[in-house]
DNA sequence: ATGGTCGGTATCCGA
């Protein structure tokens, strides 16, 4: 089963690529984060033409979040939001269950700056995410991806001299993760990566060439499943019209 | 050295 992870940043200035991506891959689940859309402007004709289904918990200009199963997949058990999650008017959060695994796409609110309030909304985020996980994980398989806009360690920053003291590499939000990955789930990348690590690049131009990234999307995957192999497609983070993240692409065996 | 670009019912703000 190959799961996509793609903070997409609007699904309507990104159809193009999404397309390409549902061609290249033939993904089994995709989870969107970012999909800046309207519930009823949500671009569902143009995914069925393309043999995919949407479940999707969007919100207007701003998030907004999506499953993508084929057609033939059955979808169900779907849940809108996060329990105890701030400011719950915002799509950061959906779980659907495809062939037995129930699957989290997830934005995690970006915090602006550690000492912006939206900091600490973003603690409490990650918060409820741990505690939801470890009900989800006790329950079943399950798998946690999305864009966690934390990098979990130096490792994953091209520089980090130059992010300290910024929102994504802070102890506080770097402890949070730590305590997601202690909740019965692991970091596909961590056991299977290959090829590059980095998810993000600043739309800066010269970031992409320099390689100036950073390891921000996350796919968690509990211990009742097998990742086989994970990576990172930078090529949709270049060409015509590309978003600032990359997919990450994880194979699982039940 | 704190830049730059992209997205959205938008001529600023968030990322």
């Amino acid at each position: 089963m190959l799961v996509v992870t793609w903070n997409c940043n609007s699904i309507r200035a990104r159809m193009p690529r999404l397309l390409e991506l549902l061609r290249t891959h033939q993904p089994d689940v995709v989870c969107l984060q970012e999909t800046k859309v309207a519930a009823g402007l949500f671009p569902h004709l143009e995914l069925a033409m393309a043999g995919y289904t949407a479940i999707d918990h969007s919100s207007g200009t701003w998030n907004g979040v999506a499953v993508l199963v084929p057609i033939d997949t059955d979808a169900a058990g779907c849940v809108f939001g996060l329990e105890g999650q701030p400011r719950p008017e915002e799509a950061r959060w959906l779980e659907v269950v495809v062939r037995g695994v129930r699957i989290v796409s997830v934005y995690v609110p970006n915090g602006r700056r550690p000492d912006h309030p939206r900091f600490a909304e973003k603690l409490d985020f990650l918060d409820a995410a741990a505690a939801r996980t470890a009900v989800l994980v006790e329950s079943g398989p399950t798998v946690v991806a999305g864009d966690i806009n934390v990098a979990p360690t130096d490792d994953d920053l091209w520089n980090p001299r130059r992010t300290t003291g910024r929102t994504h590499v802070t102890p506080e939000e770097r402890d949070r993760v730590a305590v997601l990955l202690e909740q019965g789930v692991r970091d596909a990348w961590l056991q299977a990566g290959e090829g590059g690590r980095y998810t993000w690049w600043s739309n800066h131009p010269a970031a992409v060439e320099r390689d100036q990234g950073m390891r921000i999307d996350l796919t968690l995957v509990s211990d009742h499943l097998d990742v086989r192999r994970c990576l990172v497609d930078a090529s949709f983070r270049r060409g015509e019209r590309p978003s600032d993240h990359a997919p990450v692409l994880t194979w699982l065996d039940p």
